[in-house]
DNA sequence: AATAGGGTCAACCGCGGTGGC
DNA sequence: CGCCACCGCGGTTGACCCTAT
């Protein structure tokens, strides 16, 4: 097809820069600018196809890299991004100054992830690994999960279309600097900034319609009417009589478990049968690009004492992160009384609300990206 | 001191998206 | 409209480093 030859021309260098070829190409860049990658490494004298050098520059050389350890702020933020944003590494990177999205990349494979693990939290999707604990049957627990699912994930199509329909009458100059944000071109990280600002809008959209609506939205099958107090993402959980907590990320890796692989499937197919109004087709792609979902089951057995090493059904994801970065207060949290049938109440939804405020504080902290 | 095993991270690979022709 | 060249992204690899034995 038209894919360059790249690196696979013969006489060209690979594997580690050498300190000339790194001076021979800060030099160059220093004085022309990179221009096309392509044609870069002919000018400047090196034998290294244009792709190697590009990585070598953003990754490395560029003057703007900060590099070393990354701070707890620095691994908060990367956790608490990648829950929403999923493997989105430049996207992430856009919201961590200085640093690159390999090495934000690495440092999430190679310490954050582990550190999830070890936790019993799947670093895909930012759960508790709490099935294996709960149930003897690991199969028929999925299974449980699955035909769960179908049924949120329609509920959640149509809160999202009804929400959409509010949010376009409440907030028209919202529309439109969503959509200058959608177009805005030759930007890579328009799209997560996009979906960013939905979950914003969503969330400010829930809250006045909740007021008006006194918090019961017309759909007898809508997951909106269940919290007088959470967010929308959080009213998906708790509509069932089980207390729900589990959170999908969209990653675009396609190697996670089966129930986040059947709930895509499931979104997609949903998305493209459902017969939205066209703008609610892009919010919804934009809110499904946003990665957020939750599902799953959750037993008050998981709150239990003894039940697992620290009682996960009550850590929110807010402790979940901060457990990561070694929080001892908040780690409290989960040995705190709130083990009884009310595990699913507001403190749950409370502490959920809290760890989403959070990342939308994150992402509309004036150090994060402009594009914010 | 030698070495095996694990961890880290820079660099590569291959794919998808996009724009020019 | 289709082809091609290019860029950027995410996943993976492998060389190097560190630590335990």
């Amino acid at each position: 097809m038209g894919r360059s030859p790249c690196c696979d021309k013969v006489g060209l260098k690979k594997g580690p820069w050498t300190p000339e070829e790194d001076q021979k190409l800060l030099a160059y860049i220093e004085e022309h600018g990179h221009g096309s990658w392509r044609a870069l490494p002919a000018k400047a004298g090196l034998q290294r196809c244009g792709k190697s050098c590009r990585l070598r520059w953003t990754n490395y050389l560029r003057p703007d890299i900060k590099r070393g350890k990354f701070s707890l702020q620095e691994e908060q933020t990367i956790t608490q991004l990648h829950a929403l944003l999923g493997n989105r590494w430049s996207a992430i990177a856009t919201h961590l100054p200085k640093r690159t999205d390999n090495e934000i990349k690495n440092h999430w494979n190679t310490h954050l992830k582990k550190r999830l693990t070890k936790m019993g939290i799947d670093p895909v999707t930012h759960r508790p690994k709490i099935d294996a604990l709960l149930s003897n049957d690991g199969r028929s627990k999925n299974s449980a999960n699955l035909s769960h699912m179908a049924q949120w994930e329609t509920a959640r199509l149509e809160a999202e279309a009804r929400l959409v329909r509010e949010s376009t009458l409440r907030s028209h100059s919202f529309q439109q600097q969503l959509t200058a944000q959608s177009y805005n071109p030759g930007s890579t990280s328009a799209q997560p900034a996009t979906s960013l600002d939905v979950l914003k809008a969503w969330s400010s959209g829930w809250s006045k319609s909740s007021e008006a609506n006194g918090g019961d939205l017309e759909s007898s099958t809508s997951t909106l009417s269940c919290s007088e107090n959470a967010p929308p993402i959080m009213n998906y959980i708790g509509q069932n009589s089980d207390p729900l907590i589990e959170f999908v990320g969209t990653s675009g890796s396609s190697e996670t478990g089966i129930i986040k692989d059947e709930s895509q499937h499931e979104w997609k197919g949903l998305a493209s049968s459902s017969r939205l109004p066209e703008s609610s087709v892009s919010f919804t792609s934009n809110l499904h690009e946003m990665a957020i979902s939750m599902e799953g089951t959750w037993s008050p057995e998981s709150a239990r004492p003894n039940s697992s090493q620290f009682h996960v059904g009550n850590v929110t994801k807010e402790g979940f992160t901060s457990l990561l970065l070694g929080d001892s207060t908040v780690q409290n949290l989960s040995g705190t009384g709130k083990d009884s049938e009310n595990s699913g109440g507001s403190d749950y939804y409370e502490d959920n609300k809290n760890y989403w405020s959070s990342i939308l504080n994150l992402v509309n902290s004036p150090t994060s990206s402009p594009i914010f």
